[in-house]
DNA sequence: TGCAAAATAGAACGACCGTTCGATTTTGTG
DNA sequence: CACAAAATCGAACGGTCGTTCTATTTTGCA
């Protein structure tokens, strides 16, 4: 299979592009646009409306219900974070360097979303706990996107440019913390120097699961267990 | 001064415990409660009065609006965080005993919170933009903590249990990072092994910033500009 | 150009929200 | 025990929400 980082998410048989599909795709770019600022979950039809200079129930009829288009926010976020992020880096040669395009791209997508927010990253927090369609979509999403970094990882791993020991999931886990770290300080705290900490950080991973890297010097690390 | 974790938030000089300031400390708990499973946007008064079997207005009545509950919530957890993570961890001997301990401690708190959720982690997401005295409130314990962890890197390296030349800031951020992949982890995906994961993470910062670590091995990874 | 079909508007609904206010009950104390 | 003060209630307000329904307008094709 080559298709890697996708989920079940097609679109319309290409027919001519009627007026609905417009104003659907206008909808969807205002929508974009609220639910990275207000959260998912802040998204509102009557808001939605306001901005487009229409009716809220000529916004509403074109997803049936208000789930149905916060699932199309999702999807939509999915498809342009794809295109921004994956696909482009994807084409680097597999290895050390398509694993450092993926980290720098998307490093550079949470920064330059410093005013618009991720919504993979908020969304998952709105919706730890509350399931429906809602989560499972967005949930989807992420997984499938970190199933395509562990498999860059594990690509990374067979050609030998990292550890042959190197466990890819802890890997993983680190480098999404350094993201996460990254959002929280950018956003909230408005740190200026944020962006270059999650670069360094990951050096400082890549540095020590590569193959030239001396062994993690013997644990004098457990965990203070009381 | 040896209130080093501790923001502005002095609370009644202690009259006897009339009525008001017990039902006060009951709807807290259970806003408390509320707060970390809807998020702080999610607490509603309406809700809050039914789980307590009260009015609307008999619960309105003891904060005043709306957001000066939100920011009592957010001052009460914080004392909570103090007392179950800060206080305890600050005992430990300076240097690295007391930087593990605060990590685990912190680690076993999100940990625990699996069903719960950490208001300091949701709440940066839900006022990362939107200003007002919420996201202040907010902002300015999470602050606090971070400083707090920020000083006691310091103190590890001043004591020689660090490298002299590790950056305190950088280890916090990374160390950030671990806490909130856990988060991510453990509430969003309900992913198992999150705990370890951060714990391992932990360990691994630990190694590469001890006095007995190599040098970062030059860096072959000034991160991939085009 | 005509006409069915698609798209949009507009008003109304029930529900919940935070907040106000006056009446009522409960409390603590002299 | 009495009585002021504090706490609580209940109803109501204006507002926003998602959703439904029925007109009206716009669109695209024969």
């Amino acid at each position: 299979m080559t298709t890697p980082f996708e989920t079940s998410a097609n679109r319309q048989p290409p027919k001519a592009l009627h007026k609905g599909q417009q104003t659907r795709a206008a909808i969807l770019e205002a929508a974009l646009g609220l639910a990275s600022q207000m959260g998912l979950e802040g998204l509102s039809i009557g808001a939605l409306a306001e901005v487009l200079q229409m009716s809220k129930s000529g916004v509403f009829a074109h997803f049936g219900s208000r789930e149905e288009l916060q699932i199309s926010v999702i999807r939509e976020y999915h498809a342009r974070f794809e295109a921004e992020v994956f696909f482009p880096a994807v084409q680097e040669a597999r290895g050390l360097p398509r694993v450092r395009a993926l980290f720098e791209r998307w490093v550079r997508r949470v920064s330059v979303e410093v005013d618009s927010g991720c919504i993979y990253i908020s969304g998952a927090v709105e919706f730890d706990d509350r399931p429906g369609p809602v989560r499972d979509a967005l949930a989807t999403m992420v997984q499938a996107w970190h199933a395509a970094l562990d498999r860059a990882i594990r690509l990374a791993i067979g050609v030998g440019h990292l550890r042959a020991d190197a466990d890819p999931t802890q890997m993983l886990f680190e480098v999404h913390g350094l993201i996460l770290a990254l959002h929280h300080d950018a956003r909230f705290l408005r740190s200026p120097g944020a962006t270059d900490r999650a670069r360094l950080g990951f050096d400082r991973i890549l540095a020590s699961y590569s193959v030239d890297a001396v062994r993690p010097a013997r644990s004098t690390a457990t965990s203070a267990r009381r």
